[in-house]
DNA sequence: CCTTGAATTGAACGCTCGTTCAGATACGCT
DNA sequence: AGCGTATCTGAACGAGCGTTCAATTCAAGG
């Protein structure tokens, strides 16, 4: 049996994702080839084919799987819709900013998934603006928050925030951390009355 | 004498560059074969050489342009940093709003630029947002705009004005104006006190 | 109708693509 | 050592790629 190398929630060895992650990230999914992969793992491009199923399938596991990962990443902890808002931005930007390639695939090479597959990551998708969306109706309920479509604001801000990783260098005039606070700081003054 | 069909300010034909804006924003510049391209004007692959010098010019000149056009399309307009903020983020939001295509090709296929052609791009890109950070930095020197850090608020905005072509939709729930106004009122809440 | 030059075709060049598979190799077990 | 199986190679398939160019068609002026 081959696809021995297991693999996070697919069916793709780990070798072989993590190559493509790296190449489709730098290059794009429809510029790399699978002889590209298969040099970056060391094996010849048919070996390529006991650990994944094809191309389109490794592109979609990887979004599938990081989509996953993020909806895992956070559920609402409660104690009220500011502090909970403020666990979402601070987690989105920490695991944006840990995963730039992954999340810098899941945006572009949508259009590169098979109708089924699109299907399937947009559901994904919905389902974690849903959740940003449903703290910021809470707020506007209790009067917290003040915000005149919070299905606008939910992309707003999660448009914002995931941004970071267009510009943010570790290493640069400003830390995680401080763009954390920052953000926060924006995003908390966009939806409270002002 | 070929090239003919004039262009607004590169070498590429119009009809040449309309096919490929279409297909580049539909498919992704790699996946779109010069065929394709030739095939969507009505004509033989061979023919594309007469209005445009190669596939990759194609792209530059759709993205340079593209930039060219969103720094003209806006001036500051005096009258205090918030009027002028006031005015860039609807300036902006409209401007994106009625070129999806473009902007989608301006934000994706930054990596297949060549070298050089990404250097003018990513030049062109940081004079706009030079502009919007100007107007921050002199909101807070005029103590009009409370924000820590202008340029992470520059990218901040940017990105979620920005992200406005990924949901909207014409005939949708929101008018383009409701749009404009509610991001403004966001966008003004989050570099004011709060 | 004929000439002239622009516009376009269609074939060709050398190359790379995703995927398959028969055969070779390496490895674990007895 | 020898067997059985997991792993991998290397060649092959048919197709499509960007680009070039000799040959052809087209349009307009005389």
């Amino acid at each position: 049996m081959a696809r021995t190398q297991g693999s996070h929630a697919g069916t793709t060895g780990p070798k072989v994702r993590d190559a493509a992650l790296r190449l489709f990230a730098r290059h794009g999914f429809a510029a790399v080839s699978m002889r590209q992969i298969a040099a970056e793992v060391g094996v010849q491009a048919g070996a390529l084919y006991l650990y994944t199923a094809d191309k389109q399938t490794l592109l979609f596991e990887l979004m599938r799987d990081h989509l996953h990962d993020l909806l895992q990443d956070w559920t609402p902890p409660g104690g009220g819709p500011l502090r909970e808002l403020e666990d979402f931005a601070r987690h989105h930007i920490r695991y944006h900013l840990d995963r730039p390639e992954l999340v810098f695939i899941a945006y572009m090479e949508l259009r590169n998934l098979s109708p089924e597959n699109f299907a399937v990551i947009e559901g994904l998708r919905r389902d974690y603006e849903n959740r940003l969306e449903a703290v910021l109706r809470d707020g506007v309920a209790e009067g917290v928050f003040e915000v005149p479509d919070p299905k606008l604001a939910t992309m707003g801000l999660i448009s914002m925030l995931t941004g970071v990783t267009t510009w943010f260098r570790d290493g640069g005039r400003l830390s995680r951390g401080d763009v954390e606070t920052i953000y926060w700081d924006m995003v908390r003054k966009s939806v409270t009355a002002g």
